[in-house]
DNA sequence: CTGAAAGCGCTAACAA
DNA sequence: TTGTTAGCGCTTTCAG
């Protein structure tokens, strides 16, 4: 516990503290190549005394491995990517892997920044949100060299491996339960969506399937920023002060649809005979609110864990790893008491 | 854009595309030192053409300099964290320096495990959630030689730098607004709380902020795990059953709050009258509820601001860098519409 | 304004 | 089982 402070401690310190070389010293410390116990003991027992942090830094340059994996995406309070970080830490946590977050704030300036900033410290692999990025961004994956995995999409085209769902067929399949249901005057509530490309192939593919049923989006509406669950109420109660014959609402996420649903229960609206409710996610809020709310399992863990387990592959196995490049996953419906099941 | 591939690109490569030696292309590439507008072009022009990404792992190595602040949290999931990562954010924008985030699960192990990862990397400063922890910890922390700010508590001995409220002080408040108002009957729900010293605490000043008024608990409850909203529901009805004379639910954060709002006006209670509530910490959900729950605000994004400022002060401006040491920020109590107000 | 030499703290590869 | 020798890719320092 002695020591100067002036200066961090090198192995230098731990070697010369145990009396063995500073190459031994840092076989221990790293469990690598044979040492006998009574050095091994010398050594840690120095290593605790002193309280030596071993230095990364260097570490990683001489040995030109880095155990960091890059994660970037868009948002961390949105409810979704914090389940997809427990997926990933969930498998990470049984190898040598770290995973370091990035956020871009739905932006891809601030993605290709990000980006750059973490491939700058050579990480193990990448795992990014979305299909989507500039072309500067896409040259940075291909050049890096190491394993790259796009996940939460799968409509597009990766520059290396993609996990995740098709959100324009969550879209569809959405669509067709709510025109089986019987549903015809449909509006739809979401994000503003140039910067959300999932959201946009969802309702892409909502109204596709609508128009193959001869309908069409009877209202429509788009927010950003605030709180979700607020403009959630806000955009139900100003839609259907606009157009009061609607019969189903399906919202972009369930945050917003949770915010329609209190507020219609308030109002006394027969749900689901009156108007039917839908959102997308399946985040565990739902289960706490008065009614079930529709929606649809976006697999967040499970593209989490299925991501992670790429990366961790490759760089045990190196290039004659074997696993699936494009895994998509099914979201199913969940009816709740919100959409009619017929 | 042509590369070999198999090895990654270095300043060498740089210098030899562009005809300037290594030094130079270094200089331009951080904006140090002068140089020619030519030569820089011809540098520029030639690490664009290359696609090069500087390795920040040799960077650090020789200039003995690491941009990034460790953030060290219980937790991501949680709705208050994300929100002081924005503050810390925002204030770091502004600098060269990148936050990275580790997380430990409200464990004392992990959160060393997390601690020795992150000073492995030798970052310039820390910002730890907490003024509780190891003994090796603390040593590491003390050791570190770098600003240590510990956040969300300023009720404890910190290390080096301590901005937060006082949770004891926030427990004390509640109970006295609550007593004011006449309740008398009082129940509470909360974490399980070895876990959570912060929320230990202000059921500590609560329940001595009660006994002076010459009241106790009547009743309580904790829970670990599972969706907060469905768990303040059922704990909410349980302890109704339990005790049915409550008049006051005093819940140790919003989520189980909102539960347990939710579920009483499905029963019909009258409230405040009947029975009054409220929570802790202020999140933006409540606004969406159909009543507002009474909180009281942490001061979650002025508390990271404030982190990041002493840190990015202290990095600038060395050791004679001028900031307050302990900063304790002071919440107030909102009462929405379930806290009578006297 | 530009370049050459030295070395940051560690580990790979080899020697003993 | 242990030690020695060379770097890893960059920046510091000093010389031109």
């Amino acid at each position: 516990m002695a020591h100067d402070d002036s200066r961090p401690l090198t192995l230098r310190d731990v070697s010369e503290a145990s009396g063995v070389s500073e190459m031994t010293v840092s076989r221990v410390l790293r469990n690598r190549g044979d040492v006998s116990d009574s050095t091994r003991e010398k050594v840690l027992e120095a290593a605790r005394q002193l309280g030596y942090v071993p230095n990364k830094i260097a570490g990683a340059l001489a040995s030109q491995r880095v155990n960091l994996v890059a994660v970037i995406i868009p948002s961390l309070s949105n409810m979704v990517f914090p389940e997809v970080m427990t997926g990933i830490n969930q498998v990470l946590e049984d190898t040598e892997l770290q995973a370091v977050v990035g956020v871009t704030d739905y932006t891809p300036e601030k993605e290709e920044r990000v980006l750059y900033e973490m491939l700058s410290w050579r990480p193990s692999g990448v795992i990014i949100a979305g299909l989507e990025h500039t072309e500067a961004s896409r040259a940075m994956l291909q050049a890096a060299g190491i394993p790259v995995v796009e996940i939460m999409d799968v409509d597009g085209t990766p520059v290396d491996c993609m996990v995740g769902i098709s959100h324009r067929r969550a879209g569809r399949e959405m669509a067709k339960a709510i025109l089986k249901a019987g549903y015809k005057r449909i509006g739809f509530m979401g994000t503003k969506m140039p910067l959300d490309h999932r959201a946009r192939k969802r309702f892409e593919g909502f109204t596709e399937a609508l128009a193959k049923g001869g309908i069409e989006v009877a209202d429509q509406e788009f927010y950003s920023g605030g709180s979700a669950l607020v403009k959630g109420r806000e955009m139900t109660q100003a839609m259907l002060e606009r157009t009061p014959d609607l019969d189903f609402l399906y919202y972009s996420n369930d945050m917003i649809g949770a915010g329609g649903l209190l507020y219609l229960l308030e109002k006394g609206v027969d749900i689901p005979a009156e108007i039917g409710l839908a959102g997308f996610n399946g985040v565990d809020l739902l289960d706490g609110l008065p009614r079930q709310l529709a929606t649809m399992d976006a697999c967040r863990l499970d593209v989490g864990r299925t991501a992670a387990q790429i990366i961790a592959t490759r760089v045990a196995d190196g290039d004659e790893a074997k696993y699936e490049r494009h895994v998509e996953l099914t979201p199913t419906i969940a009816y709740g008491d919100t959409l009619k099941r017929k």
